[in-house]
DNA sequence: ATCTAAATAGAATATATATTCCATTTATGG
DNA sequence: CCATAAATGGAATATATATTCTATTTAGAT
């Protein structure tokens, strides 16, 4: 048993795949030409499966596997399901230092919570709906006036947002519900709101995109799902999915959503 | 068992989700809750991993699947491991997909935002001073109370910890300079102050924290480097180190420290 | 053609995972 | 407040799946 180390991302897979692929005996040749054009399907089947597919026995595969450097099939395996937690090595160590100092300890718990806010970029990544936006951006660009409201924990987000377009020198207001104070009839024709916020919807959020809507006024939303009630309304929808440890759920994809969104309106004038 | 037929497609999934959400009781209304965000980790996950992740037993979720209409996990599985066909691509291949829309595009300053949160995560992870963090906790967690300040691009921070402290029930107050108010007579013997600032540092944050220093109130202080200028007041310093794009730095990080500050505290008491 | 080393198939075993069961807790209606 | 049903957690069990082992086959060298 040699002791080559396994791979640890898709990239890595790729060049020992390479590495190996000149010489290889027959049914080793056909587990590589299966997996060549099928490397989706690692993630989902099982060795049998493979095996079957590639026309090979499972044990054929298993020595493919073994040849690339995994342990067996399991760990080539966890790879393509997105072994979210150890792909980079060094980074993997430090979250284990940080969780070695036991549970419910402060490092334990920052080391999850920087766990939660990186799988919620990564999958904001892939989920994003490119189309939904470029038109945000579009709709916002052309805003005389952007109003914002976000509540209780959506609230960072709009203050955030409220920020970034002060920077810009772009006309913004932030609808914080200071005083029992309401700023709607600020909203005027032509004028575009983003209302960010997640279940249990705030009330006082929702109303205001009502008001906003019966003004004609576009409403940008950025928001947890796709069946969230802005979208009854005809809002452009962003959605944003943040992994949550605990009861207590992170920001971090929501936020660089939203300063993408402030930055490419900001370059757009 | 009632002999229900099992959805068939994700569309009669969908449906069938429906159906049932209205009326769940709270382990299924979890189960239910955390598909609804998380359904694309069916096909790759055991229900071992989805019940810790939704915070249930894995026999609880057997009676969601059961309750969708399938014999059991399994064949919920099947029907989305089917469907994995247009799977999406790697971490890796995604970030050069959303770059491939053209520099300038949303969507390309989007992968650089994530890009730059996931390096802003993964550095908090491997800096991060466990002594200095212990011992913040520690000093918060005795606070009769706590008082928040953080201004322009550090508001979020500090609102954020408002929000998470209201919501364990822990006496907290933001120093928002609404109106040009202070309320710095609020802060009374043995009250802590949490200053949240980053280069250039506002004058009002400093004055605060100098203020509470003469009245002997410890400070913790999250912020952006070993030598702020907070740290010559004798503040406990909560280093973190944001990596920026263009001019616009994101918050990943620092709200990760700032949510483990919370919900550390919250369970010391 | 014959020997040797590598490769293979298939069965045997180990491990991981799903599923069921039941004692206990929590909600519900009288 | 009690009786009853529904819901739940956790351990016990069944099943699926990965992995290893070995006898047999194949390929390559002389």
């Amino acid at each position: 048993m040699k002791m080559r180390e396994a791979p640890q991302t898709i990239e890595e897979f790729q060049v020992r795949f390479s590495e190996i692929s000149g010489s290889l005996p027959k049914r080793l040749r056909q587990c590589a030409d299966y997996i060549a054009i099928n490397e989706d399907k690692i993630a989902v089947s099982t060795v049998a499966e493979l095996a079957v597919a590639a026309g090979v026995q499972p044990s054929a595969f298993m020595r493919f596997c073994q040849l690339m450097g995994f342990s067996g099939y399991s760990e080539m395996q966890r790879l393509f399901r997105g072994a979210w937690g150890q792909r980079w090595p060094d980074y993997a160590t430090r979250l284990k230092n940080l969780k070695s100092e036991g549970a419910g300890s402060p490092t334990a718990l920052l080391a999850e919570f920087v766990e939660a806010g990186r799988v919620s970029l990564e999958t904001l990544a892939g989920t994003v709906d490119s189309e939904a936006l470029k038109c945000s951006v579009e709709v916002l660009a052309n805003a005389p006036m952007i109003h914002l409201l976000g509540l209780k924990r959506a609230f960072p987000v709009a203050s955030y947002l409220a920020y970034a377009f002060e920077e810009m020198n772009i006309p913004a207001l932030l609808h914080d519900c200071v005083g029992m104070l309401d700023h709607r009839n600020a909203i005027r024709r032509g004028d575009v709101l983003i209302a960010v916020t997640f279940a249990p919807y705030s009330s006082e959020t929702l109303d205001l995109a009502q008001f906003a809507r019966e003004r004609d006024c576009p409403i940008v939303a950025i928001t947890d799902s796709t069946n969230s009630p802005l979208r009854k309304i005809g809002a452009h929808i962003l959605s944003v999915s943040e992994v949550d440890f605990g009861s207590f759920r992170g920001l971090s994809a929501t936020l660089s959503l939203a300063i993408t969104l402030a930055v490419s309106v900001g370059s757009r004038r």
